[in-house]
DNA sequence: TTCGCTACTGACAGTAATGTCTGTAAAAGA
DNA sequence: TCTTTTACAGACATTACTGTCAGTAGCGAA
């Protein structure tokens, strides 16, 4: 039996978003999309049936595909930004860098980052960069922050800036490679591969501290030879 | 005035290629295109017009365009394996890892095998792998050369056998992410940005064997401190 | 309640890409 | 020279994806 119109209707004919909340929902769904099915995947009537409203919707907020992808392009590199500044910031990663890089990797594994910075890095690579945000300013960002902390925490000056610059830059590509083919890398499976991953990622993580500690440590035994 | 068919026509109206021969070439050609144009510069019409010829012919040999795809994805596996494996045998890498890491970086930069190794990670990742030889060999076929030489070279058999994987497992991944996002990353340009990518290969290639050095100077130290 | 704004939709248009079909021509072998 | 094989091309079919357009409906403001 069909409803009739006399009782103000409970449930509306179409549900209406605020514009924010609509782009954020198609671009959840899309970035969903790209993480899940690979780059073919993304396609707007797809993605429309995904968030439940019509293709033309999507053209509405986004003017077009390739605005879609841009605003995609955009979030990531704001997302990886703002995340690996969050994670320098944090108390925890005082003590290790541990929490770092198992945030990091957590980062790009997780709504598929990795794949769609891999992505724009594919199409936005050899051409200018339509990015509203300079990825430069992220390494710049960290290592300042980076910098800092060690200022703060040790009162030491490292010496060469571009030693900074370089861990992140490491750590950054490293797990974002690991992100896309570390399992196929992986000669384990199951439950095997992902306690290889965390013993991959700890490994990494004391490599790129760890030769400060063992220098430390040089400096240790050089003293007490000396002492003694 | 139009050729005569009298005499046997010196130019052939088109040029016949073996099966093989017509591969390389079509193959040649969708690399390319991905790494210059992105992946949706890889559509059978532009690709047949780069080889000279008619897109129906990459069909005939590759049967579909997903085959053609899988067809690429074997070769840039299969060429990143031999790469590696070649590397690790040649004489240079013996005394030192810089000349490893560089190779590998370059393997990756040249031809965008590093893009065409992170599209396949895109669209076969989540899946099953579609591929003619598991990629988790590789990572196995090279710590055992490794292992190989560093038994010959040192005649120590190092302690934990994963160590090992884990270098070549890190070298790999952070190559292929820096060779995605370095040139992004880097807030030099220009020529400043190429010395600094090498400098920055350079340093990874200590990194990746420097601990080593490092414990052997521990040990110096602490010998010499007995010794003394 | 009325009005205006705009998020939203259905139907359609245009286009471009893959794939098929039928036939042609260039080699290799007999 | 005849035959067989198969690399290759032109034309067409099909599909499907993006983008347009005119109109609808929900929500806030007056």
């Amino acid at each position: 039996m069909p409803k009739k119109s006399h009782p103000p209707r409970e449930e509306p004919l179409r549900r209406r978003r605020s514009a924010e909340v609509a782009r954020k929902e198609i671009l959840d769904a899309a970035q969903r999309r790209l993480a899940e099915g690979g780059p073919d995947a993304i396609r707007l009537q797809d993605i429309a049936s995904d968030v439940g409203i019509a293709h033309p919707t999507i053209l509405h907020h986004f003017g077009s595909r390739e605005g879609l992808l841009r605003a995609l392009d955009n979030r990531a590199i704001r997302a990886l930004t703002e995340d690996v500044a969050a994670m320098i910031q944090s108390p925890a990663s005082a003590q290790s860098g541990v929490d770092l890089v198992e945030r990091l990797a957590q980062t790009m594994d997780q709504q598929g980052l990795a794949r769609l910075i891999a992505w724009w890095a594919m199409r936005d690579g050899p051409q200018e960069a339509a990015l509203d945000l300079d990825p430069a300013d992220l390494v710049r960002e960290v290592s300042r922050l980076i910098d800092q902390r060690l200022e703060q925490a040790e009162g030491v000056a490292p010496g060469d800036p571009e030693q900074i610059s370089f861990r992140v830059r490491l750590a950054v590509a490293a797990m974002l490679g690991d992100a896309l083919i570390g399992d196929v890398m992986s000669p384990a499976s199951g439950q095997a591969r992902s306690d290889e991953k965390h013993r991959f990622r700890h490994w990494l993580a004391e490599l790129l501290l760890g030769d400060r500690q063992i220098r430390e440590e040089v400096a240790a035994v050089a003293a007490a030879s000396n002492g003694d």
